[in-house]
DNA sequence: CGCTTTTTGAGATTGGATTATCATTAAGCC
DNA sequence: GGCTTAATGATAATCCAATCTCAAAAAGCG
């Protein structure tokens, strides 16, 4: 039986709180302002059974470890702040990817990452 | 003093000969063609130099190991396919990158992949 | 061809992220 | 409050890409 256990609490609400991804390191230090001696374990663990129940989704990024972001959500892309590393939802997706597309090949998917400062590091 | 190899020559060729950037794996595939019992400490020996030499460049991809492909293109994103894990190359990009910017965000660059199947794995 | 020096290949090693182990802790039912 | 069992945390183990080690091979000069 799945039980609700602080830690699992405070990691969830450790990403409900972020409005953008977050990585396991980033949960990790979130969630223990909620849950004080917190392990990485429990995190990486909580993670894993939050992408296989479909709350979370992993959001893969070039080079970059996996951050995770609550499903649900709009379609939408990301930011890389290359100063301080996070990670920011995007709304909106650019026209004419299609449009790329060369003859003969289907289409399903695609990622769009900008990369630059955010307003905290561009100043 | 920088020897010119049987080696070096089989791997700078490959990528050459390649119309798409390929993985240190898959060089070392396509050049053992032109070397064989060439090792994979080589290809990534090489494959280093070639970028600190400016002559390749990282072609970064989300939850991938690099690609690597020759510098002095042209702009361009990348297609993957989900079925061979081949990545192929595309020409143009999106419209309206700048208008997903967040305001006091200052954009620098930007990577567009698509996702599908490519032309001999979408039959 | 000899000789010097770079390069190579096999295999060991590293590094960083993630997972497994297992004794201890704590949910949650009675 | 007891009791059963799932969950936790520290740490060891694993994974995999990439790098290092070092004896052996080969560039390339004279």
């Amino acid at each position: 039986m799945q039980r609700d256990t602080q830690q699992r609490r405070a990691i969830r609400r450790a990403i409900e709180d972020a409005d953008r991804p977050l990585s396991p390191h980033e949960v990790l230090d979130a969630a223990r302002a909620h849950c004080q001696g917190l392990g990485i374990a429990t995190v990486y663990r909580t993670l894993k059974a939050l992408v296989a129940d479909e709350a979370l989704a992993q959001v893969e990024l070039p080079g970059e470890p996996p951050r995770y972001e609550a499903t649900g959500k709009r379609h939408h892309h990301h930011f890389h702040c290359r100063a301080c590393d996070r990670v920011y939802e995007l709304d909106g997706c650019p026209e004419g990817l299609r449009h790329l597309t060369p003859v003969g090949f289907a289409l399903e998917s695609h990622e769009v990452v900008l990369y630059g400062r955010c307003a905290a590091c561009a100043s």
